[in-house]
DNA sequence: TTGATATAGTTACATTCGTAACCATTATTT
DNA sequence: AAATAATGGTTACGAATGTAACTATATCAA
């Protein structure tokens, strides 16, 4: 049991500051090459990886808040990323949907992810990333 | 090498979930007890375990945005939870120093912070627990 | 010295964010 | 079937954020 108190020790400090560490690395390439927001490719990501979905299905898979999602999803549509296909049996909601333009960005923004993935992996070393990633992997039940 | 991307174990996602769910779990605390913001917490932790700094040297401190700093100065101040003395050598700058009930507060929250850090060591266990803050104190130096 | 440059810190502005309120539609209850 | 509740999604509004410009002071160079 820990008595006393040191801030660079705390966990969510340290969490903190290893996540802007880790995401700024890739946030800078979305950023710069097509000045995306973090929740735009995050969305972007989770259509390109699941095909068609809802946006609800959206905030489960990704934990965004809804309305981050509903931004998201317009300004990506603003782009001609995405089209919204209305459900007809429930009108509430829209299947959305990469359009090809939308593919080819996130293929390409795959690639970038791939290659800054790796620099990372050359960093910890194998043993110390798939230990890192199980850990985090492990948190998400806290 | 990895040649396909997968969003969920992409390291930005992870580590961003955790951080969100590490951080979250605390910050519940001093938003709730306190009404603060996360910059006002880590400001008032690192006066409170440093003693009296400049603004300045909290921002190489904590990494945070010199704005951000700024802002939670003056609002802490505003509590009287501390005190600004002008330097005579250099009348730029501002030594920032925890009045006593800042220091309280302080302490309360390092209380809760204990207890929440015992959380978090309970459910990782200690090994994994430690092993968890070598990787990401590692990361700071990617 | 004086002019240029750097540093400490604040502020203006535009953008982003989260909460809560809000439509529209569907499901449930009575 | 009418009333009520629940759900999908958007929007209004206030708070928080980052960039860049700014003030004031200090340092450096000519």
């Amino acid at each position: 049991m820990k008595t006393e108190f040191d801030l660079h020790s705390f966990l969510p400090f340290l969490m903190h500051h290893a996540s802007e560490k880790v995401s700024f690395g890739f946030r800078d390439i979305y950023r710069d090459q097509y000045r995306m927001t973090r929740s735009e490719w995050r969305v972007l990501a989770t259509l390109g990886q699941y095909g068609a979905l809802t946006a609800t299905e959206i905030v489960t898979h990704t934990g965004l808040h809804k309305t981050k999602v509903s931004r998201a999803v317009f300004s990506i549509e603003q782009r001609r990323w995405l089209k919204r296909h209305q459900d007809e049996q429930d009108r509430r909601i829209q299947r959305l949907e990469l359009t090809s333009q939308g593919q080819s960005a996130f293929a390409s923004l795959c690639k970038a992810g791939i290659t800054y993935d790796q620099k990372v992996r050359d960093f910890l070393g194998e043993d110390d990333f798939s230990r890192l990633s199980a850990l985090l992997t492990k948190l998400n039940d806290l």
